[in-house]
RNA sequence: GGCCACGUGGCGGAGUGGUGACGCAGCAGACUGCAAAUCUGCGUACCCCGGUUCAAUUCCGGGCGUGGCCUCCA
């Protein structure tokens, strides 16, 4: 079956071609580095993350070029240096903050399960990019220089608002933004803007003498086209991005380039809200990738950030999505349960279930792959050899590890971490628990046993007895209470 | 006000013009000294009102509800 994508330019699946098979080219719009990235923030990494492992399987590892950038020029970044560093010269403060933010968001991803894309451009990097496409804007009269800012002039493009599905009519009518009074059209947006003095600021294009910085939207049009070219195959982000960012990335690129389109597919993910509720700093429900890997306030305890990953793929990624305690829960559940069925497998041949592909495949339908690896699962576990569980095993690892959830090794410590995360003392405490127990079932005492079962109930200790199926026997084993 | 999504069983969550998602919870059986764990099996659904159709949860229209965008936002 062929890779079906749902493209945003035309509000339906499509069947993807790529420009060029030996270089598929997929850009994502990436984080503006001034705090911690929240759980919100996941949600793109990990799906496109998602999409560049299937690319590359389908294209090989070596033909698939995978942007995703870093925004680390813009005003909230600028706030935020001087707030934190009023001491400092603004640059130098600013310079902090974008380089410790930009380290713990790619430990935070890290502890995702998610790749490092191809290139990972930096907005002030690209400086001269953005310069020379408002030079060429001005130029061939999509925009115009006031007061020191270039604009984008909307009315020069015919089909503008097309991706958002909105017409400049709609927009202006439902318009409910002062409109700066050197803009000709209220919908106009800035490409460049001069820069007050202690910002960050760059030589002007179009003839400016002030020094300036770019508009929100431009870093993206210049990365792309410097990493990708003018026309690529996969553009993506979060679905609030379509209006205006997309819309304007578009506007930008298309007209600076003389193209019918910017990339051929556009993809976005749903929106995220937590506890049925929209995230926001004011509701007192802000959670950040960090704290739910590292602190216990959401849901009364850490979480690996495997579970984190899982408990993303199980929507499918344009539904919205709630993040609730109770839907980690599962996942960590759910991820036990896999892990606990290849435990004992030894895996070899490299074989992820076709069943897998074809699902991601179908518009990265994730739901459809978990419902697999609850079949492999099952398999794997089964007694009846007739389902061969080594076989189901052998791919239950092989699936996981291409969907980012590591090796087998990586799974086994994942059991570790999840199952048997205790201090050595506790340990013993524990199997002379069990070694007491069992002494105590054999000579027929239960009241014993039964006690020392209670005792480490309480410590939140479960004892689990299973029959060895070759032997016979009764084997017990413990984990820490689900 | 304009535009765009979404509304599936007790819960989470796929999908489909006519029969099965899947998981959790629940129930039953096996196992157990009894439990738990595990294994095996089972049930219940498609927001409301019209329309199209032999047939609609699925397509179309209207309504209600929830969320998003239109201003920084994944």
């Amino acid at each position: 079956m062929a890779l079906t994508l749902y493209n945003t330019l035309t509000r339906r699946k499509e069947t993807f071609r790529p420009i060029d098979p030996g270089n598929v080219r997929m850009y994502v719009c990436g984080p503006t580095v001034y705090d911690y990235a929240h759980i919100g923030n996941a949600r793109p990494v990990i799906v496109f993350d998602v999409l560049f492992r299937l690319l590359r399987h389908i294209y090989g590892e070596k033909h698939v070029t995978y942007a995703r950038n870093i925004t680390d020029v813009e005003d909230k970044i600028n706030a935020r240096a001087a707030e934190e560093y009023p001491g400092l010269p603004l640059n130098d403060a600013i310079h902090l903050v974008t380089s410790k933010t930009e380290k713990q968001f790619h430990a935070d991803i890290a502890a995702l399960g998610v790749l490092p894309p191809t290139v990972e451009p930096r907005a002030t990097e690209h400086i001269p990019g953005m310069v020379r496409l408002c030079e060429t804007l001005v130029a061939n009269g999509h925009a115009y220089v006031a007061e020191d800012h270039v604009l984008f002039d909307v009315s020069s493009m015919p089909d503008y608002g097309r991706l958002a599905n909105r017409s400049l009519v709609d927009m202006e009518a439902g318009a409910r933004v002062d409109v700066a009074p050197y803009k000709k059209g209220p919908m106009d947006f800035v490409l460049w803007k001069p820069s007050k003095p202690g910002e960050p600021g760059w030589p002007s294009p179009a003839g400016i003498a002030a020094l300036g910085r770019p508009g929100w939207h431009i870093e993206c049009s210049a990365m792309a086209e410097q990493h990708l070219g003018q026309v690529f195959d996969i553009h993506g982000g979060g679905i609030d991005l379509v209006f205006p960012h997309h819309e304007n990335e578009i506007a930008q690129s298309r007209c600076a380039h003389g193209t019918p389109v910017m990339a051929n597919y556009w993809m976005h993910n749903g929106f995220l809200q937590v506890e049925g509720e929209k995230m926001s700093k004011s509701l007192g429900n802000f959670v950040t990738i960090r704290e739910l890997l590292e602190t216990t306030k959401f849901g009364d305890r850490s979480w690996p950030g495997e579970v984190l990953r899982l408990a993303m793929l199980m929507t499918h990624y344009r539904q919205p999505i709630d993040w609730t305690s109770k839907t980690l829960l599962e996942a960590r559940l759910n991820l036990l349960r896999w892990v606990e069925a290849v435990r004992g497998s030894d895996p070899r041949d490299e074989t992820v279930s076709p069943t897998v592909i074809r699902a991601l495949e179908n518009d990265l339908n994730t739901p459809e792959v978990i419902a697999e690896l609850h079949r492999l699962a099952r398999l794997a576990k089964s007694t009846n050899q007739d389902d061969e569980p080594s076989s189901a095993a052998n791919q239950l690892v092989w699936a996981l590890n291409f969907l980012g959830f590591g090796s087998h090794k990586d799974l086994l410590r994942i059991n570790e971490e999840l199952d048997h995360a205790i201090d050595a003392a506790l340990k013993t405490v524990i199997e002379k628990g069990i070694t007491d127990r069992n002494a105590a079932r054999k000579a027929k005492d239960f009241k014993e046993a039964d006690r020392i079962r209670d005792e480490l109930s309480a410590m939140g200790i479960q004892l689990k007895d299973a029959k060895d199926p070759a032997t016979g026997e009764i084997v017990t084993t413990w984990e820490v209470k689900r």
